[in-house]
DNA sequence: CATGAATGAGTATTCATTCAT
DNA sequence: GATGAATGAATACTCATTCAT
């Protein structure tokens, strides 16, 4: 929720020309952390590839790891937005029919931009400004929690709690997985592994 | 599942000497990944610790990256010992008890070395050799793959590799999060978490 | 004696406007010294502590040499002042009354503004157009030559450039280290030290 | 007397090699110290001119600063070996004799390189670890109150610390003011200022 | 085999200064 | 005149790795 003070931008950023300057360097280090991996996106380099001097980096980002942050920030809202939306469209709908949206959902998000997520994900050292990284998660399991709270007349004497950490892990587990490292279960029909899925979840919320 | 050359071990380390040496390296930079994280884990750092010459850490090992690979795997292999000790155990078992002890198990293994597990999970790079990492995943993987064959009387249709990814995944991700970010969970009872994670699994496996 | 182009105001300001954006840079300048060393003293930083633009900064001003000499030169206008007045006081009286009030004059400048002084004695490298410093001992020396000019009736058979140079360097150098160095020699009383320096001076001048 | 940690040599240095290494760095900062002045002394300049490498630089001193001071004590020893070995020899001898073969040493340890000692006096920040520089001073301090103290039979009714502040200072703001700044005063015969200096200090020592 | 001195490419970061608006 | 976004040369420092002893 709040970043630390080091991840925070330097200047508001307002007027257009700035602006432009940092949305090229966002935009730059993504590029250069899909291309070239982390460990090589040094700050000249992304200012390089952002048509940007490095002193107007520092001037606008306090270092590397607020570029990366901002980069992180904006994947995690796209993914969220997602989310949020087939949220919204389930709001009214029973279990059995949201928890399929949302698998599906899930899988959608994933795959906005899969390369960078994965660099996000396998890359980025869960440390200091970025460890704020399990901020997509905290989020997805508010939000679902919340709608489980909704739709407690169709579930048993569940710990909801329990019940949203359970589904959101399952699910982004399942999904990311799926999408990085077996994207042959994806391949054709993605329909098995939203079918699978969502009856694991559906089966456990139904419980006595 | 072979690891590239490149983290080999350069000896055999037969002599009492040199597996002292190599031991007290791997040893050395476990401490001091816990201790101060990945990237202030250099070698001289470790050979310093490890009370050994610079020049001997690379004549037992390439690189770093070799060091990091010798305790991941060290790590994976004390997990996995735990959870094939458990699927030896429940052999026999019907699947609603064995979900049970493989939950409780994973938990067990995730507790090995919490603080390990933590930096392994969050700081090294899954890059170059370190890849390697998801053998722990496809170790589990297989091993309760076959579980699920000699249970196939006990399952409906299941596509098996389909289920083995959902549970093994599902079960993985739970543990992990709930041991390095959730620890609350796990308070008194540990119970709870299993129960929960355990009818997950049964729910899903007792299928149509 | 002329200080180079480089170190010149750029403009006259003889609008009050002007004038005020110039006082305002050049008492920025002094207090940042002060607070955070010369090296710390960057033209941005003075122009955001000045409440002006950088822009402006130089518009009034080369660069950061040229300001930190400003500050030199009015610290040592101030300290020649108190000077200055010391001598019209004791115009008229002889060498042992005025060597006295010469010396409490010399520490009452240097504590017009201690913590400048230090900060100016200490970390402006005497460089450039800073070499200028000694100006102050100059004008001390110039003025002292001819108060002594003025009473050599009281002096033996000396070369009064040599006696002007060995009295205001040594009273000088015994202040400036009384007040930066040994503020321990200033308490309670600040008369030892006046006595003792006066009688250093006075010792030596009326010789053989 | 205590270096702070930031100031001391990493590595003892026993070893030839490493010896040899130090010592071409501590000399090679000298001559750039006194070629390029303070400012343009980067550490890569330095090892550039040492001819080591910059890593080598960095394995026997923690930074800049820390080679600075190097320098520094070592001039430092060499001035305060000639101002030792002068008072050795005038162990005996009375105040009269003793204080003009002191001046004479002064005047002599100043001119051992004057060069440096001009840079080390007008462009090294009084800062940090660098602020030890009046080391020098206080040794000079120590040094001649116990020489006072073995004279005390010629002196009046002086305060030995006072006294000795006020003959060590002024002969050193003499000695350094004339080899830095006054070259002529030295020119042909020494002997004026060194008459001048002493005839200041014996006067005021042979007090009331 | 062991040692540790030496290497140097690579990285983050600052800051005086310019100039289009 | 005033502004402040942009510049980029320069700097301190790290660390994986080699190799002579």
């Amino acid at each position: 929720m709040s970043s630390s003070p080091s991840t925070m931008p330097r200047k508001k950023a307002s007027q257009s020309r700035s602006r432009a300057t940092v949305d090229a360097l966002v935009e730059a280090t993504a590029r250069i952390l899909v291309r070239d991996g982390f460990d090589r996106a040094s700050t000249n380099r992304i200012a390089e590839e952002a048509g940007v001097s490095i002193g107007s980096l520092y001037q606008y980002f306090p270092g590397k790891e607020a570029l990366v942050a901002a980069v992180l920030q904006r994947h995690n809202r796209d993914l969220m937005d997602v989310v949020r939306r087939a949220l919204a469209e389930i709001a009214g709908a029973p279990i059995a029919v949201g928890a399929r949206r949302l698998v599906a959902a899930a899988i959608e998000a994933h795959r906005i931009d899969p390369q960078l997520h994965r660099v996000l994900a396998e890359q980025i050292p869960r440390i200091g400004a970025l460890a704020e990284v399990e901020l997509f998660h905290r989020d997805a399991y508010r939000l679902f929690r919340s709608y489980l709270e909704d739709h407690r007349d169709e579930l048993g004497a569940l710990d909801l709690d329990m019940a949203a950490f359970i589904c959101v892990t399952s699910v982004e587990a399942l999904t990311h997985t799926a999408v990085i490292h077996r994207s042959d279960l994806l391949t054709g029909a993605v329909t098995a592994l939203i079918e699978e899925a969502s009856r694991l979840v559906t089966g456990y919320l139904r419980a006595p």
